[in-house]
DNA sequence: TCGCTATATATCAATCCGATACAACTGCAC
DNA sequence: GTGCAGTTGTATCGGATTGATATATAGCGA
């Protein structure tokens, strides 16, 4: 799956310009399991309008920088369900913590020790944002299911984490949680 | 962190062939958190060995294809310790069953319940693999976490993804499971 | 007024993926 | 005994993507 179709999804749910559709990967109700780089959404929204997959609009806020509105169109809509009927990749985690993690012994106690933090913190963050994005989202719909993954997913990560602060001769309590509440 | 941390972390632990890093991030002890194709890991191995980071020997054993075995030199170890010593990105989690689930009343029910099988499917076998390696891998050590950090994961995925069965308008018991046993 | 953050579009070199080509061998079915 | 699929292996290449950066406007606190 490209970027093309990853907009024409995001632009199926609501309009955007480029920059919300960076947002809705990065913090939205698109996030946790898909991504893409503003490198590749410009360029994709571009083509598409040339595809006649998307048109545009341009609207000018008072205070705020003019943006390009992107609409999917029926053409698009007609891509998108085509693009959906494919059997899906396989799904793709890369997790540089816990390659680091691999070679514990090698690390530092002070560096092993920070990355571990970090990594309560940013799975504390994580899961704090798909609870905001679940009260936004329709009982019932494909978000719901979504959302509910990523909950479950990241709450077994935290209750692991927790579990195993010992097993990397961590102190139990972690001095660097208070920046996550 | 780039494909030549990646295969310097791999030589690390034991000599490989290309074709072996391949293999280690696929199926072996380094799959399910990182991931790299032979157009990178190949010139990387090249790049390196210019570098002086790793060396190689050619290895022929009778009936198999020759291979050249790459091994990690003291002036590799010093460039991985150092790549270890810096702030991890965040993990990187793309799904695409999780994208069309997003869309599943716009999916015909064959496809939905097609590609839900096969993520459980997926799950499942991912599941088996790493409590494969977690045989091989030495208590205490950072392949143990690692290990553990994937099976509570994939544990709470696969017991989400049966508890939303019905959410999702699917019979309860999926026939295309059977294949997974 | 300086620096920081947010909104917004856009580009580009470096990197990486996915597919493919090539080659030699194994084992199996027919 | 031969076709042919599967495994082991090296290697390359076009195209997709990332990550960083440039540019611009505006609000806000020190």
């Amino acid at each position: 799956m490209n970027v093309r179709t990853l907009c024409l999804g995001i632009l199926a749910h609501e309009d955007a310009s480029g920059y919300e559709i960076k947002k809705a990967v990065e913090d939205g109700m698109f996030a946790h399991f898909i991504d893409a780089s503003y490198g590749s959404i410009y360029p994709a929204l571009t083509q598409m309008l040339t595809d006649g997959h998307v048109s545009v609009r341009e609207e000018s806020h008072p205070g705020k920088p003019p943006k390009k509105v992107y609409s999917i169109t029926s053409s698009g809509r007609t891509a998108l369900r085509k693009a959906l009927h494919v059997t899906p990749r396989q799904d793709k985690f890369k997790s540089e913590f816990l390659f680091q993690a691999l070679f514990k012994d090698d690390l530092t106690p002070e560096h092993l020790a920070e990355v571990f933090e970090g990594q309560m913190e940013y799975l504390h963050r994580e899961l704090a944002q798909i609870e905001e994005c679940r009260q936004q989202a329709e009982p019932g719909s494909g978000h719901m299911f979504v959302n509910g993954y990523g909950q479950a997913v990241l709450r077994a990560a935290i209750e692991y984490m927790e579990k195993a602060r010992g097993e990397l001769g961590l102190q139990p309590q972690g001095p660097a949680r208070d920046a996550a509440e």
